[in-house]
DNA sequence: GAAAGTTAGGAAATCGTTTGCCTCAACTTA
DNA sequence: TAAGTTGAGGCAAACGATTTCCTAACTTTC
């Protein structure tokens, strides 16, 4: 491990190339006028001394940290990864650093994480949560601009990236009556959730709309796949008859298929199956590999990223951003497989 | 939204409350000597107008910067999750924000997070990944203190805080023993993958000491529920007399209990079931609810982290810790739930 | 009432960088 | 040879805080 070395400042780049820091400076920004002898020779300098700017130093002038915050508002999880990868990435192509900060749904948690923020001067804030309902706005009046990204905020004034969970949903739909489903049924999450209630919504309006309403009401429960099983037996008792089932969500939809193998209907010859979410470890893993919506949640990220920076730069986009969902399908709806049309 | 304010600094403070930069600076931070009336009037300005202390400055003094980096080497993943979650925890309690760097499996990209991390002048470095073997270390002879989380660093000279695997795998066996079995099979991943390696060669010698050795040489497949399937399939097919199957995770465990079932096993009455892992989505979804063994990974981000923080001030700790695992009972071993014993 | 001791708060140096301005030397040009 | 250009690089003032003196104005005390 050795002895942790001192931090190199400008200062001994300077003395070692026989130069004042100002001219160090400005040999290594490509700034002012000096000979090209003089920048390789202080360039040669700093990279002997292994030298590292010392960022907040700069920043201080500047006025510009380069950074930006990311609040999850409920524990970091399986939604908010994809999204905060996305905006990592897109962020970290213009040089821009992440604090990352874990609100556990508490306001209290996450004001403090605000006020930090604010503290080291980021140059903007993305929120984040694992549901797209409005939330109250993190705060009013920020010194900097904030997106809102997979949630939303309440007010719409505030920029926020959201995916078009209904317009998914009636892909979802239009996918089952394309390969002529009509009695269709709708096996979802709880009804007071905000996901839940907008995709069997959308997907009831649609399917009445096209002259084949829900075989059922929708039937709301919990996001797991014991719902899901519990819920198809619920469904096969009332002896309904149904040929497809559109879910809430993926778990859910595995746990229909599951449930309805055990009950010897074959998938998806008998009833065919879409789930929602297209997460790998649930469509890969169903048996068959179930057709699903992808909200493409690291897409929503990178967007969120870059409003952020062009709010940053002094373009903002205030408003709810809509980004479409895509349909992927698999043997769980028995089209043959297509080449991916352009979304 | 708002124009966006400029930044309030210590001299607008000290502006309105009539007093000198130094004294507003001492009055907020309880320093020096000042009559009470000035501390709260400088106090009430500087909460009036919303101030914000401008960390970098401070830190600029100070050359601490309440920071550290998080390089997670492989994406950011299942596994990394909960450690990053742990060590944001045990960080932000004492104060420090976290840099959130995603390496993405690309060593160029890992240099690049390790050259902004220590321009940010970060206080230390977190290193995880999605694997518990160990790595090349990430840079040799930085100025800063690095702990590896979950992953190791192949100097044994640097800190690194690991999952006692093969005593979980232990832990495993010694369970499936205690509730009498005896025909122990075991199902894990890829042969050259460590966790694999560890766990299985772990099980078996642990087996063979009991006098149980192995009821097959051990299934060396892919981490999937698909492998698990298939490897169950094998199993049954070479007739095999096998009471119980531990297997290398969560995934394959929920495989096995599905082909199980499928071929007409009572599990845990015929078969018993063990995973790894612990993750939740398995073991709650599988039929029934799977026993596994837990890695405790929250624990090991904030073991990490205070072992960081212990370094920062200057009592490192150097080489490989070695955290336990623990077992969770459910109803794939059939014991009847005991009060949860002190681990 | 003067010397000594307290106390409250201000001035200025400092941290590491950037940048505008200035100087000095070398080179043109008349 | 004197005056004007130019180019290279140094000086010092920021940036926003902290902290070490330092200086007034009061209290004591004899």
């Amino acid at each position: 491990m050795g002895k942790l070395a001192r931090h190199v400042t400008i200062a001994d780049v300077a003395a070692l190339a026989g130069v004042s820091v100002g001219t160090a400076s400005k040999a290594l920004n490509g700034r002012g006028s000096l000979r090209e002898e003089t920048r390789t020779r202080v360039k040669e300098a700093a990279r002997q001394l292994n030298f590292e700017i010392n960022a907040g130093a700069r920043n201080l002038h500047t006025g510009r940290t380069y950074t930006v915050g990311m609040i999850t508002t409920d524990t970091i999880g399986r939604f908010s990864i994809p999204v905060l990868m996305g905006a990592e990435e897109a962020l970290g192509a213009g040089q821009m650093s992440v604090f990352l900060c874990d609100g556990r749904d508490d306001p209290i948690r996450e004001q403090y994480h605000v006020k930090t923020l604010l503290s080291r001067r980021v140059d903007g804030i993305i929120v984040t949560g694992r549901r797209t309902q409005a939330r109250t706005p993190i705060a009013a009046g920020l010194p900097v601009p904030v997106v809102y990204a997979f949630t939303s905020s309440a007010d719409p004034d505030d920029c926020s990236v959201v995916p078009d969970e209904a317009a998914g949903a009636r892909k979802a739909i239009d996918h089952l009556l394309a390969i002529g489903r009509t009695r269709i049924a709708h096996i979802t999450g709880p009804e007071h959730h905000h996901s839940a209630h907008v995709r069997a919504t959308a997907a009831t309006h649609h399917l009445t709309q096209h002259g084949h309403p829900p075989a059922a009401p929708p039937l709301y429960g919990a996001w797991s796949e014991i719902w899901g099983r519990q819920a198809t037996a619920i469904l096969l008792a009332a002896h309904t008859p149904v040929d497809a089932v559109f879910c809430g969500n993926d778990q859910i939809a595995r746990g229909v298929a599951d449930a309805l193998r055990a009950a010897g209907r074959r998938v998806p010859d008998d009833i065919a199956l879409v789930g929602f979410d297209n997460w790998d470890v649930m469509t890969d893993a169903c048996q068959p590999p179930l057709t699903s919506i992808d909200m493409n949640l690291e897409g929503l990220g990178q967007t969120a990223a870059h409003l952020l920076l062009a709010a940053i730069n002094g373009t903002p986009a205030p408003g709810r951003h809509l980004r479409p969902c895509h349909l992927v399908i698999r043997e769980s709806t028995s089209i043959p497989l297509a080449p991916p049309a352009a979304s």
